[in-house]
RNA sequence: CGGGGCGUAGCGCAGCCUGGUAGCGCGCUUGCUUUGGGAGCAAGAUGUCGAGUGUUCAAAUCACUCCGCCCCGACCA
């Protein structure tokens, strides 16, 4: 590719709608363009990017033995409200109408349409197991769309399902794609880390997430530093604490304090002289319409995807004022355990204490001196909270460390959740009718580029992993006006070409300066840079982006070293499953 | 959906408070000089000032309505 002749606009502002730095850089570096909110335009530069990413993945992905397919990306409703989930997906969803006034959405994913698809064409085990996937177009109409293709609404993904007669199968499939997605994400040069997660409303067992680890991650993670656990923060487990022993001759009497106007843990810590970790915070959640009191240390947070996973409500929120008035008889603050009608659930860090202050369900009052057991009945013991730096690994005990990351990829054990809902079902070898056991298996394109801006730029730009960039090389001429200099250039450039080796030639007619800038901002790994008075000597520059060394060649050695680093990069050693 | 902010040339911004001929930097065009780290000089081109309505002799500027975009929160794979 000749630099002159290609739709390659960079620019040197900071767009001011870029807050993070692979959003500035993308933009800066004429990758990508923005048509609305959440909505972009891949530009030459950043489709090649993206191109080499899903090259690997289908690489990898045709390793693990699935096989590529392209469905529709209109998905017509009567699928999702077969699953189920036409009603329940939400707004993300986006809706429309055909002239038929025919409902259809556009495919956020595709658990539907793959169901569908093999229902009808798989009909006995020996069709069995098959892993189905493709790389497509999706659309989630975010609430608010950010980070530029980060978190945006249309937006590339891999995606593959699978389909086993059993669990053994389905666990065996389940491994196999993680073991890809370590290779995927190796092979592109990222740090990351895959953690236990929520499995949303995808649905399903069990799930990982493949983190990129980055500050600017929108998702907090957990990890031990003894053993291989690892969690999302919203999945983290927190271990049940040891009961200690409670003697009742321990308890003192229950006792209503007036406590004028105060509500929060900060409030009545204060005011009543104790401790937030011997109060005792009573929220109140709407689970489908019906209240929930969660009993939690006041010194805790409540983790609402346990909550809610725990009742499995597909809606829960704090409870409304009115909620809270008809449950508790009292305004917001002042809720307790005691004679309260609706059924308790308490968290872990409850469980040891006496003699706690909580609300007494009575505006302006708490009540001291409250007791499990004694002064209220329990629904269920669980880990409810939000797990701290001051816990310990849910498995070992070890300690544990916070990190953000950015969500690359995401696993799934789906179960029978969508072949039971829409009767994707085959033929045992006794001839029983069985329910297939589902997987799918998610990476975000876009995102993934993002995500190794994230780890790789520098004050100049972007430094592209080998296996990302866009060109291996550009070749870059100081003045195109000097037949020498250029002559060299195009040779260099045509014998790189020859060998299959990505390269640009930058024959601009722009000062050096223009070059070298415009260069080291799109990332490009190796330069080689050709100047009449190294020319002279039969010499070229090769400089590395990544670490900015700077050595000279002959021209007779430089094609060859090139190739060199450029199949070392291309090829780390890739641990097999 | 709640809170905040912004909308003026391709990009980044000033002008608005206090109404009176549309500005700056970068980029772009042409010429000359320069030529290894985003060059210098000179001459240019580019705007329904987000849209509509109103107030006024006069609106980028004031008022109202709408639209778009960004940030924080809620929500979310």
């Amino acid at each position: 590719m000749r630099y002159s002749e290609m739709f390659l606009p960079t620019g040197r502002e900071v767009p001011s709608d870029a807050e993070v730095i692979s959003h500035q850089l993308m933009i800066r570096a004429g990758m990508i363009r923005k048509l609305t909110s959440g909505i972009y335009s891949y530009l030459p530069l950043g489709y090649r990017v993206i191109r080499k990413l899903e090259q690997i993945i289908r690489e990898e992905m045709d390793k693990a033995g699935a096989q590529e397919v392209h469905l529709s990306m209109v998905q017509p409703a009567e699928l999702w409200q077969e699953s189920g989930r036409w009603t329940h997906y939400g707004k993300e969803l986006l809706r429309f109408r055909d002239r038929h006034d025919h409902e259809y959405c556009l495919g956020p994913t595709h658990e539907e349409v793959i169901t569908a698809l093999v229902r009808n064409e798989i009909k006995t085990y020996r069709q069995l197991p098959r892993n189905l996937y493709q790389i497509q177009t999706k659309f989630r109409d975010e609430v608010r769309p950010r980070f530029g293709v980060m978190r945006c609404r249309e937006f590339g993904m891999k995606d593959a399902y699978s389909f086993d007669v059993d669990e053994e199968g389905a666990e065996k499939s389940y491994e196999k794609m993680f073991a890809a997605y370590n290779n995927i994400f190796r092979r592109c040069g990222l740090q990351f880390r895959s953690v236990e997660a929520d499995s949303g409303s995808i649905g399903g067992k069990y799930s990982h997430e493949f983190m990129v680890m980055a500050e600017s991650g929108e998702d907090a993670i957990v990890f031990c530093e003894e053993c291989s656990y690892a969690a999302n923060l919203e999945k983290a487990e927190v271990a049940c604490p040891e009961k200690k022993l409670i003697f009742e001759e321990d308890f003192l009497p229950l006792q209503n304090v007036y406590t004028p106007e105060v509500r929060t843990i900060e409030e009545v810590s204060a005011f009543l002289k104790v401790k937030p970790q011997d109060i005792v915070k009573t929220l109140i959640f709407n689970a489908d319409g019906k209240p929930y009191a969660v009993l939690i240390g006041g010194d805790q947070e409540v983790n609402e995807i346990k909550v809610k996973n725990y009742l499995g409500a597909s809606e829960l929120e704090l409870a409304s004022d009115e909620m809270i008035m008809q449950a508790t008889g009292a305004p917001r603050g002042f809720a307790g355990p005691v004679n309260i009608k609706i059924p308790i659930l308490i968290d872990y860090s409850v469980i040891d204490m006496i003699n706690f202050v909580t609300g007494a369900n009575q505006e302006n009052y708490h009540t001291k001196n409250v007791n499990i057991g004694r002064d209220f009945k329990v629904e269920a013991f669980a880990d409810f909270r939000v797990i701290t730096d001051k816990d310990k690994c849910p498995r070992c005990g070890g300690s544990i460390k916070f990190a953000r990351g950015i969500e690359v990829g995401h696993v799934f054990k789906l179960g029978t959740k969508y072949s039971k809902a829409m009767k994707a079902v085959y033929l045992d070898k006794d001839g029983q009718e069985k329910i297939m056991i589902m997987g799918c298996y998610g990476i975000g394109i876009g995102r993934t580029v993002a995500a190794g801006i994230e780890q790789n730029n520098d004050e100049n730009g972007i430094i592209w992993p080998m296996p990302f960039a866009p060109f291996h090389v550009i070749v870059t001429p100081v003045n195109v006006n000097e037949k020498a200099v250029m002559d060299a250039a195009e040779n260099l450039y045509n014998s790189m070409k020859a060998l299959g080796i990505d390269v640009i030639l930058d024959d601009r007619d722009e000062r050096a300066g223009v070059k070298f800038k415009d260069a080291e901002l799109i990332g490009i790994p190796l330069r080689v840079t050709i100047g009449q008075k190294n020319l002279s000597l039969g010499n070229v520059e090769l400089k590395i982006r990544k670490t900015g060394e700077n050595k000279l060649y002959s021209l007779e050695e430089i094609v060859r070293v090139i190739k060199q680093i450029i199949e070392q990069e291309l090829n780390p050693d890739i641990i097999q499953p």
